[in-house]
DNA sequence: TATGAATGAGTTTTCATTCAT
DNA sequence: GATGAATGAAAACTCATTCAT
């Protein structure tokens, strides 16, 4: 009733390829992501990508908005149940590192990357990124009116700095062993409470 | 005198096939940076790649390492030069708008989005990170310090944030027509004496 | 109420077919004509094509046969009815210069050049051509009757040299811009007066 | 010293592709002479095909103009030297009968009837003909000169038309089994006696 | 009758790399 | 030091055809 068996053939074959494709690009990053690789993968015949989705690129974008659609979903989510910088703090963390466990992280960063080598691709990307920084630039006025303080700059350009950072964060994923951009996260977590405390302070001292 | 013409020869060439595999990585991506391609960019025999450097990847980390070398030595002065938090802000800034706009930037995270598809080239990446780490841990210690701060959260950690962050905005240089990132640093400039005066305060504050 | 809606479904659909088929020949050649370009032209499922003709080569042979049959008869009417060599000579370019702009001529090029390519259609297409190598010699033997001439080489190879000619002006039909062929045809319909005088003359001269 | 052993290995291979090439495509038609039957064909690597010609089309032209040149070559000598209509004949068939029987005739024909699949080869197709038009209408204008005959029709558009023919021919070589054409021309040769009396006297007839 | 799905072998072209000269 | 030539493997994509429904 779910989706891994809607309709007889089709749709499901469609789903298989798409699994396919990120956990290719996952594990071989963009320039490994070709289509020998992904069929190889899923166990399917090469021909089929172009049955069902017509190009390379085609699929490789069907992916990733596969991937990001449900993210975003429960990232958003998360922001709107927040009801303290804490607790925002606590559940985007949380995501996090469930999503760079299971590597979806990497797929945004290597397609990202991969649209230098295939221009086609770089609007398409462009267009995909924004959903993601407005829910950065809710997060941030969110966070702002929680602790009481006005933002000093364009919330929308620090949404984008906020993207921006954790896009860095999707292309270290991998390479980073210690996962330190975790432990950060979580000691920051920690850091919360004093963080509100001393933002107040400092709207106050600013205030008077 | 130094390196353009050290040698009658070999040298000469060496350093012209670093520029052009650096050029075609700006240009193409490291999906893009292929042999052929970046002979012809240079406009030599793709042999003379195998000649004096081995391999491709061989050649891709040496032109890596041709400007990382010269950069971070820029950026190593500034911070050391800095006095204040303006003024380092200031620099880095500067320096930064600089490299973006020649393209530096592109080619480490692009070889670091390539080194997924090449996990050969992993290791080798990761140990090239580390002496930009190592900068940001000294600029931020030098932030701190200058501001009369004590910094809350491991300061390595906070670097390796900081070298994600960077890394983040290399890669989306390319993908940002209207270079916001660029333009929420100058404005963060502008906020620099404002930071200085609220984080002393805040120190007072929770210190008391 | 012929052909075109015959039986409800089946009958209807063939036609279509031989239609889509024939097109896809005109405008992307032998090498062009793939089911999917075929089925593509005619906006039906590619496995009809199967389903109807049992093979891409049976296909382009029953649409051979589908315009050849047509063209075959009005030009072999055209001949019958011919009452003179100017006649003749007005009706045969009439018919080729509509032929040439639907189309139509390319066709029958285009399979026996495929035919070289795919062998076993050259005994079919040499089995179609009987039929216009004959209609040839009726209209050589009634050309010389008219004329009151004896033909001075066998009226089967002059008939044959003549089919030769046409599949060339078939072949040069779509590369040549200015339709030279037709010029020429027409220019010669001018010349028929003077050429029935002439071989007239001729002939008495050869009687003597 | 000729040219199969001019430079160590460059040039000989080149030719060697070209043969190949050919062979290919009399053997396999225009559809059948894809890179990797070019490559078996000639027993060498696929790639070098891309390597000294730059794509299967640019191949495929070089092929025709390395044949065409030294064919046109050959035909123009001889109706350069022919004195009479007679031997005008005699060695333009000897010459046809010779290209047929190696197949170099089927070249011409498959790469024009291609020039409909691929659009891109028809300008080139066409600029390769003008030569060929060319030596018909010398050959016309001398056959009319030997003959004392003015030649009713635009001598060009005439030639255009013998050069039409002659494509059918190179078209139909291949299906016919019998060699009709050629059996043909020889015939006619015997008739050209016949031919330069009867043409001299319609001359003399429509003169009155 | 008709179709969506599937496939293995094919297409043109490019890859990184080697090597004799 | 440098180069032209060569290669096997792989790239993206299309082919004619089959088959269950």
């Amino acid at each position: 009733m779910t989706k891994t068996r809607g309709r007889p053939g089709g749709e499901q074959t469609r789903e298989q390829i798409l699994l396919a494709a990120l956990e290719t690009m996952k594990s071989a990053g963009f320039a490994g992501a070709t289509t020998r690789a992904i069929a190889r993968t899923g166990g399917f015949n090469q021909a089929l990508i172009y049955y069902h989705f017509g190009s390379l690129d085609a699929l490789l974008l069907a992916a990733l908005d596969h991937t990001s659609g449900e993210r975003l979903e429960r990232y958003r989510s998360a922001v709107a149940a927040a009801t303290s910088l804490e607790e925002l703090l606590a559940v985007a963390t949380q995501i996090h590192t469930e999503d760079a466990a299971k590597g979806h992280t990497t797929v945004v960063a290597q397609m990202i990357a991969g649209s230098v080598a295939r221009p086609e691709l770089a609007p398409e990307m462009l267009a995909r990124m924004e959903p993601w920084v407005g829910l950065c630039e809710e997060a941030i006025l969110k966070t702002a009116s929680l602790a009481g303080v006005a933002v000093p700059l364009p919330s929308r350009d620090l949404a984008y700095a906020a993207a921006t950072f954790y896009l860095g964060v999707n292309l270290l994923t991998h390479l980073d062993p210690e996962r330190r951009i975790e432990a950060l996260l979580v000691r920051a977590q920690a850091l919360a409470p004093l963080l509100t405390t001393t933002t107040a302070a400092a709207a106050q001292a600013t205030m008077r």
